[in-house]
DNA sequence: GGGTTATTTATAATAATTTTATTTTGAATC
DNA sequence: GATTCAAAATAAAATTATTATAAATAACCC
C-alpha cells in the first residue's frame, strides 16, 4: 500500500505534479476499494469521512489527472456516471468487465483475452490500437445459482 | 428502407406500441444516417428538419423506447454523450467500433470476432452472456497514412 | 522565512437528460 | 359523427453530472 503510494508519488513528479494531501487521500480511497467501481460522487463521500474538507472539484481534477496519467481508468457502463479503476501495475491494457443485469454487480477480467482479435483488427482495418474497452452484459454465476435455487426442477 | 420500418412498426406493435408520426420521423432519421452515431441532439435537429414541431423530450423518450426495443443500441465513448446506432437486422450482438484518438472517427466492425473470447469467459467466470460492448481506441487508417505524408522519411 | 506558482475551495455555470403537469391526438365505442 | 379514454406529445422546470471561475491557501525553491 505504502509503496504504491510511493510510487504513484513518483510518477506524479516526474509529470511535474504534487501529490498534495487532497490527492493522497483521493489515491487512498481508491486502493482500498479496489475491488469496486466508485463513481467520483462515491470517491468524494469516501474521502470526505477522512477529510472532510476536501471539495467535489477536487475530487474530479484529481480523478482526472489520474486518468491522464494512466494511474486510473475512467469507465462508463451506460448509467450516466463514470466509473474510476485504478489500473493494475504494469498492465499495458485496460482489464475487462462482466456486468450483471440482473443485480448490477460489476466483476473484473483480468486476462488480457484480445490479443488474437486485436491482431485481426490491426491487420485488416489497418487500425493501430493504442486500448481497448470490453464489457460483457448477462447474468453472473450469483444470479444463475439463486435462480436455479427458487426453481430447482427448472 | 419501407420494409425496415414497416418491419419496426410491428415490434413497436408486438410490444403494444405504436408507430406515432413523431416516432416513424425519429426512426426515419436513424435509417438515413446509419452510417453515423447521432447523439440524441444530433437526431432532434435532424428530425427538426423535416417535423419542426417535435420536442427534444420526445426524441429522448423514442430513443430509450427503441433502445429497450432494441432496435438501436446505445452507446458511450466516454466523451459525456450517448449515442444511438441501429442494430443490424438479425443481429444477435451489438458491432463493435473503433474510436479514432486523432481525428475522433468512429468506424464500425460488423463482425463478431469474439466468439472464441465469449466460449471462455462463459465457461471461465460462470457468466451467461447477454450482449457485449468492444471499442477500440487508437489511430484510424486515414490518420496514418496523413502522418506519413507528412513525414515520408520517417 | 518570502515569493512564486500550483492547487484548492466555494460557487456559479453548463450540458445532458429526465420529470412533471398539461394538452393533444387518435382509436374505439356509442 | 360525437364522445370517451388512454397513450403520447409538448413545454417548461428540475435534476444530475461535470466543468469553469475567481479568490484564498498551501507547497516548495531559494
Amino acid at each position: 500500500m505504502e509503496t504504491r503510494i510511493e510510487r504513484i508519488k513518483k510518477q506524479l513528479h516526474s509529470a511535474s505534479y504534487k501529490l498534495t494531501p487532497q490527492r493522497e487521500a483521493t489515491v487512498r480511497v481508491l486502493l482500498e476499494n479496489e475491488e469496486d467501481h466508485l463513481s467520483a460522487e462515491d470517491v468524494y463521500l469516501l474521502v470526505k469521512e477522512k477529510s472532510p474538507e476536501i471539495g467535489l472539484a477536487t475530487v474530479y481534477r484529481t480523478l482526472e489527472l489520474l486518468t491522464e496519467l494512466k494511474i486510473v481508468d475512467k469507465i462508463n457502463f451506460g448509467d450516466g456516471v463514470s466509473r474510476y479503476d485504478l489500473r493494475q501495475e504494469g498492465a499495458a491494457h485496460f482489464h475487462h468487465h462482466l456486468v450483471c443485469i440482473e443485480c448490477g454487480a460489476v466483476d473484473e477480467i483480468q486476462e488480457d483475452l484480445l490479443e488474437d482479435v486485436e491482431a485481426i483488427v490491426e491487420r485488416r482495418w489497418n487500425f493501430k490500437i493504442k486500448d481497448h474497452r470490453l464489457t460483457f452484459h448477462g447474468i453472473c454465476h450469483r444470479c444463475q445459482n439463486k435462480a436455479k435455487e427458487e426453481q430447482p426442477a427448472e
